[in-house]
DNA sequence: GCCCAATGTCGAC
DNA sequence: TCGACCTTGGGCA
């Protein structure tokens, strides 16, 4: 169940074991048999993530467009590897390692012009390289300033910001002490840029510890002197998936809502207008 | 065994 | 705004 910071770990740890190597490609599951067909003895190239679409570059053959969605997974692990279950819809397997996908929203194999137009309708991403197009804060700016959807909407609009998911949402909007209601348009600009500078770092320690961890030093369980928190999303945060539980900071109930079919969670005390 | 939820997205109405 | 879709794991009988 993966954000933005899951998909740049996963194209790493793809060019860690497959780059410049020989892989096996193989859909046990089916639906994926004929491309995989198209893969198979080729290289890979290039493995990178916009957002929550990870790429990978197979030469001429095209490259695999994968996104997770909300259940897909990618398994890694070593050769040689075991018998694949029913539900893998592509194994890759190279000379020391190999890897299991299931459950994607998305996995096709597509051309450069066709990766090209998902980087352009997606907006920036906080991961990216700077690049002066996919890592371009000021293209989302366009569109918040101008918009009056919520702050909490537009940050999971991935054609406004790419790689922001319900987690990274909730918790930059409680560590800028901003109601997620408030619409797009109230929003400051070095409000916007407090926030996306915040997401580079947070998302950067995300790919890192392959977690999301959002509580200040000043705000851990050892420094508050509150038992660790245990929640199988794994990490330490402020208001996700903490719904009537108290706020860190000024322990007050932190709530959560419906929005836009996602649940939203926020310490109505710390998040405020201006 | 069944039912449900889950960090996502799309298309139909 | 709603259902469909893809899968797994936990709670409960």
């Amino acid at each position: 169940m993966p954000e933005g910071h899951t998909i740049h770990r996963l194209a790493a740890d793809h060019r860690d074991r497959f780059l410049d190597r020989q892989v096996r490609a193989t859909s046990p599951q089916g639906k994926f048999s004929d491309a995989a067909a198209l893969l198979d003895g080729q290289s890979l190239d290039t493995a990178d993530a916009h957002g929550k679409h990870l790429f990978l570059g197979f030469g001429p053959a095209g490259h695999v467009h994968i996104h997770l969605g909300l259940f897909g997974k990618l398994n890694f692990g070593d050769v040689p590897a075991p018998p694949p279950t029913d539900t893998v819809r592509l194994r890759l397997v190279g000379p020391t390692a190999y890897a299991d996908l299931r459950g994607p929203t998305t996995c096709a194999l597509i051309t450069d012009a066709e990766k090209q137009a998902i980087h352009e309708r997606l907006g920036p991403d906080p991961l990216r390289p700077v690049d002066g197009t996919t890592n371009d804060p000021d293209k989302a700016w366009q569109r918040i300033s101008r918009s009056r959807s919520t702050v909490a909407a537009l940050l999971m609009d991935q054609k406004v910001i790419a790689g922001v998911g319900n987690v990274y949402r909730a918790e930059v909007l409680f560590r800028h002490g901003i109601d997620p209601y408030r619409p797009g348009k109230d929003l400051a600009y070095d409000e916007w840029t407090a926030i996306w500078d915040d997401l580079v770092g947070l998302m950067r320690e995300g790919v890192r510890h392959n977690r999301i961890d959002t509580v200040r030093p000043e705000h851990t369980p050892e420094a508050m002197g509150r038992p660790p928190r245990v929640d199988d999303h794994g990490g330490e945060v402020y208001v996700y998936r903490r719904a009537n539980q108290s706020c860190h900071i000024c322990g007050g109930e932190i709530r959560t809502a419906d929005l836009a079919a996602r649940n939203l969670f926020w310490c109505p005390d710390c998040q405020r207008g201006r």
